[in-house]
Parts: structure tokens; C-alpha cells; sequence
DNA sequence: TCAACTGTATTAAGAGTAATAGTACACCTA
DNA sequence: TAGGTGTACTATTACTCTTAATACAGTTGA
């Protein structure tokens, strides 16, 4: 369910807060919907259930779960606006990309195709 | 000219490999013109030399650079056409990001917009 | 010839961070 | 009350980047 990299650089609670953040605001994980405990998710992917609350409390400070002791963490329901700062971010990096693309002669038609063609497999799922 | 930035993850020695092959491909260092010296970068960037060195082996690995013992570090001639595999890797990269933004609700439009914006953007160096 | 420049190699130390391990405490619920 | 939850803390391991300090080998030009 996550496919986790953990020889990539970036840190596995990381990914972990991406992935989830993903789900939240896609919805897949409902709006107050209940998230694994830390240790049920640190034994199903194995690894350590600090990694696990690290992501959990970097996804509460960011307002997309919350938390509360000796029950849970949950979906914040008003995590589905959330995702404001994340898709600037992503335009971000995308407009690095393109430009990087650009300048190794990728062509204009050729990235614009792209885009189509993810459109496409994205429906896909 | 380089503008690292020395607290990214991404390392010095890695910022500096894609910072020339950039360079290189785009033959804004001509085949066979000499870099500047392990030790007159590092002063002028003001990092360790050793970070140079790493940079520039990487780069001759890669096959970027060719370096004479006594003499510097030169642009391979044929690494215009080297580029085949970072463009590659760099349209995995900018797939992943566009699914992302898809996800995020950013539109088809908006995305092709954004190239066509940012190739303006690229004209004007 | 030789000083001053090149690349190259090596070792050591410092620093930062991710991840694990282990433990403990507070809270909730059946 | 037992067993689940989140939370907090310390210590340790491991890895990597970076710097530092040398040292050696080759080239070049005065």
C-alpha cells in the first residue's frame, strides 16, 4: 500500500507523510476516518514505531490528522482544503523540471503530450 | 554562477555534477575547454577542495570530463549526445510530479500553460 | 632547473540526521 | 483491570557529507 523506498534520500517518515497526505486529500482515507495505530503500521511495513509517530506528529503540527491519547489518530476533516501550500510547492518543482526538460531538448509538444497521456493512465486507477 | 545551496539534502559534490552537465550539454563549456582547477573553484565557491575533486571524478566517470594529471580537467567532446539518460530520467521524474499535481486538482490546461510559460521564461536567459 | 601550477590519493575528524531500540507514562475502553 | 491507544525521552548505531591536512605525480613556463 505504500511502497516505501528505504534506500531513497528521502527519509522513510517522510514518505510516509507524503503518501498519507496524498490519501487525505484524495479522500481515500475519510474524513475522520480512523489511521492504523503507530505500532500496527510500524509492524505491517516494518520498521520502527518511531518512525511511524515522527510522521504522524509532522502530519498533526500540518493540521491533516489529529490525534488523540489512548484512542487514535484521525483524518481532520478539514484536511481536504489543505492541500493549497502542497500544489504550490508541487508547481514548484514542476516548473524546475520542465525547465530542466526544456534545456535538454525535450520540446514543448512532447511535455504538453506527456501531461495528456498521465491524464489518461491517472483515470486509469 | 553555481548558486549551491549548501543546506539542501541534495549534497554539494551532486549539485555541482548536475550544475556542469548542464553546462556541458547546453555547450556553454565548449568540447575540450579546460575547467577551472579543483583548487580555484573551491576558493571561489568557498568549499573544500575535496568536494571539487568528487564532482569532477563523478563527472569523469560519467564520461562528461576527461582530467590530465599536471595538466586539468577538460569537456569531453562527446558528451553532447550524453544526455540521453538524464532526459529519460528526468521525464520519470516530471511524470510522477504531474500525476501528483493531477491529484492535487491542478487541471490539464493549467499544466500545459505552465510549459508554455516556462519556454518563454527559457528564451529569456 | 625549479617554482608553481595541475590532478590524484589517503587518512582523520567533525557534524548532522535517520533509524532503531528500549523504556516509561498517560489515557481510553471493553 | 488488561490491553489497546498516543506520547515522550534517551541512547545508540549507522551512514554520509564535508572539511582538513598531507603527500605524491605530472606539466608548464620563467
Amino acid at each position: 500500500m505504500f511502497d516505501l523506498d528505504l534506500r531513497s534520500r528521502k527519509p522513510i517518515y517522510e514518505q510516509l507523510v507524503d503518501k498519507l497526505k496524498e490519501l487525505i486529500v484524495n479522500e481515500v482515507l475519510k474524513p475522520d476516518e480512523q489511521l492504523p495505530s503507530v505500532r500496527t503500521l510500524a509492524q505491517e511495513l516494518t520498521i520502527n514505531p518511531n518512525t511511524i509517530q515522527k510522521a504522524y506528529r509532522e502530519l498533526e503540527i500540518q493540521g491533516f490528522i489529529y490525534s488523540l491519547k489512548g484512542k487514535g489518530s484521525f483524518v481532520n476533516p478539514i484536511a481536504k482544503g489543505m492541500d493549497k501550500e502542497k500544489i504550490s510547492q508541487v508547481k514548484q518543482e514542476l516548473e524546475k523540471l520542465i525547465l530542466e526538460a526544456l534545456y535538454l531538448g525535450v520540446t514543448v509538444e512532447e511535455l504538453q503530450a506527456m501531461i495528456v497521456e498521465t491524464d489518461a493512465k491517472k483515470g486509469a486507477d
